[in-house]
DNA sequence: CAGTGGTCTAGACCACTGG
DNA sequence: CAGTGGTCTAGACCACTGC
């Protein structure tokens, strides 16, 4: 901010892009040139990611829903009253953030859990043996889904109460016949009201797919924890492993939009025929 | 490519983007127009992209070395006979890929394993109590350096052939006087001559800084496989566990530009005090 | 104050997709 | 062929840094 002149884009943080069309629109007024300009620098964000902004909430809202279209760059442009370039750094953006996947000559795409090729987006698990996905589908069975009351822990890492309802699963991964993965889920009640053992099983696909397109649920990012720990406490059974043996333990966190923390999943993974994954930058 | 007008900068892949300061101006022949029509579009590469091979060869040659800056996008933009926007664009491929990193006001600078901030770039893994880093700074301690001949999975590893001469190193990173790490270490042996314990202990900073500065050999990504073992082989009492304690396995190959492996590392992580981090997009 | 990277615009044209 | 994202340019102005 700071005084400038009225032409620019920079002049004021709520005028020139604020279309018609933006539901906000009317709850703003028109600064009076020096009200505003007190407010000073520390608020100052470019145009392009305010537009970020609108979008994530049109996102959020669920106006444009996963796997669907969003509208075109020209469109946004036209509906922010913003030059196409603007638009485009925006999306940049978010594509980046992997909200949104951006394919030449068809549009931009909201992201799903459910689309084919990323059939294991939060699973960077790989056989030893060929490309990840190279053992076909997974085998899922769900062992176990119940209400419960949330620890101490669990309740931290949810953003919720000690005690407040939640919703905990126990499954085993399989694959090529082999059960590779065990994972406890801790799910908060209340946006998931209605999941069941049966309802889990009978979905076919990954989990976060079913949490996108049954519970409107999308999950978009995720921090994992990663420990070496001995198999115990029944999971040695479960994987068919001798007790003691070490495990991958991956503790992760899964955010829907907003940050807002969604899901609670430690897996418990054999690594005698599979490596976790990663890249560094 | 393809016959198009000669005014727009896709006409030629040689042509316009290659200015006079460019080294490798001189060994290149004007297009007699038709010759290279026929490559056609298999081969299209847009103009940002072959400016940023441009950088990235210069980058290689040492032309500018890490930490310092490299010329502003107008002067790139000039020496290369293209707008400041499609210098912007290569610079933006580079820093996203974490080979530059930009400083408003200041410059764009090439990217650098020595800087406070980044001081375990490829190092994930936290203490459970407080942030990265927070212990203060990592003990090293050497506890072999030899030459060797590479194993089948070495050469591998290493793009060698097995027999090959590397160097084979074996180190311990305590953490607030705590062993927490163990790693093995194999260098092909050329690139790093001259390189000793002696000299690997008396360096006072991250190996990869020494790696830059002394070798010139910088590392710009790696990949790592991730597994969990039974501490054992004499790992066990370095670290100072029992043996048989569940560890973090994380090989790690590293490379250098041109996706040239120049290091092969297998640490063993305890994560009882620690875990890897990771964020999942 | 000059120099650097950062933002924004307007317009032209290219590559890709699908009808 | 029209529509979409992708590339490129030219020019203006802003924010940040350091002299």
């Amino acid at each position: 901010m700071i005084a400038m002149a009225a032409k620019t884009a920079f002049t004021a943080p709520s005028a020139p892009h604020i279309a018609a069309a933006d539901p906000l629109a009317a709850s703003r007024t028109s600064p009076s040139s020096v009200a505003e300009i007190t407010a000073a620098s520390p608020a100052f964000s470019p145009l392009y990611s305010q537009i970020k902004n609108l979008i994530l909430k049109s996102l959020q809202s669920g106006e444009w829903k996963p796997g669907e279209s969003i509208p075109s760059e020209m469109d946004l442009a036209t509906r922010y009253r913003v030059s196409q370039g603007t638009v485009r750094k925006a999306i940049d953006e978010l594509a980046g953030d992997n909200l949104v996947v951006r394919r030449q000559g068809k549009g931009t795409f909201v992201a799903t859990h459910a689309a084919q090729h990323v059939q294991f987006r939060f699973l960077k698990l790989v056989p030893d043996n060929g490309p990840p996905g190279s053992e076909g589908p997974a085998q899922r069975t769900i062992i176990d889904c119940h209400k419960s009351r949330a620890s101490a822990d669990v309740a931290r890492a949810l953003g919720l109460r000690s005690g407040d309802a939640v919703l905990q699963a126990r499954r085993v991964l399989s694959f090529a016949g082999i059960p590779t993965i065990v994972e406890d889920i801790w799910l908060p009640a209340a946006p998931f009201k209605g999941l069941t053992a049966q309802r889990m099983a009978s979905y076919d696909g990954p989990m976060y797919a079913m949490f996108e397109s049954e519970f409107n649920m999308p999950m978009v990012r995720a921090d994992e924890k990663i420990r070496a720990v001995a198999a115990n406490d029944g999971r040695e059974q479960l994987l068919k492993v001798e007790q003691g043996t070490p495990l991958l333990c991956v503790e992760r966190i899964a955010y829907t939009y907003q940050n807002v923390p969604m899901e609670l999943r430690r897996g418990y993974y054999r690594t005698d025929t599979h490596y976790y994954h990663n890249t560094l930058n």
